[in-house]
DNA sequence: CATATATTTCGATTCCTGTCGAAGTATGGA
DNA sequence: TCCATACTTCGACAGGAATCGAAATATATG
């Protein structure tokens, strides 16, 4: 993972809706983008904005299913950002 | 630390200069401002102002020797921060 | 006290981003 | 085939943020 990903992900997860919208997927297996409208206070455009930019990080995906679109989220990618920010500099202790 | 915090330090760390800044401090004991500026291609301006952006948000300090600031990063601040995504989602495995 | 150096603040500019309404697309059902 | 529903894309706007040169501030030194 480069330093380049490392600052999109952070910038991804910086804008407190998507961090609120990473958050309510990844305490479900999947949702549906209504299921996650209804719990934040954005626009149908807006949260599908947030959503893509998510998506185009890997940070999560989706399949379709009908008229429904079910976005879950990629825990590996997660953790590769996790796991660079422990190992960013030896002397921070964790 | 709440929600808010953690985008806010996820939006800091989510700027490609001030990720190689907070790094390059991370890397040493302290640093003074012109050991910094010789690393990075931005103007002392622009250092400065990301210095203060991540001053502000109490990932990193600064004392001041002379006409030297020396700056270091605040560890528990960034250990918190760590241990806010990590706890995020429960399904998510690390 | 005058000057040089290190850093910050100020002011202006330019680019980026979150936001939404309206329109477009895709799918399912009557 | 027509309509309703779910979601996305488009277009536009407003506020935010990164950037730098110039000026200000603080401190050391002669």
């Amino acid at each position: 993972m480069t330093d380049e990903e490392v600052a999109q992900i952070g910038k991804a997860l910086g804008d407190p809706h998507r961090l609120a919208i990473y958050t309510q997927i990844a305490q479900h297996d999947e949702l549906y983008c209504g299921e996650i409208l209804v719990k934040q206070s954005i626009s149908a455009p807006t949260l599908s904005h947030h959503l893509k930019v998510m998506s185009e990080l890997g940070l999560i995906a989706s399949r379709k299913d009908g008229l429904n679109v079910f976005y879950h989220v990629v825990p590996e990618k997660f953790a590769e950002y996790l796991r660079y920010l422990t190992h960013l500099a030896p002397k921070v202790r964790h």
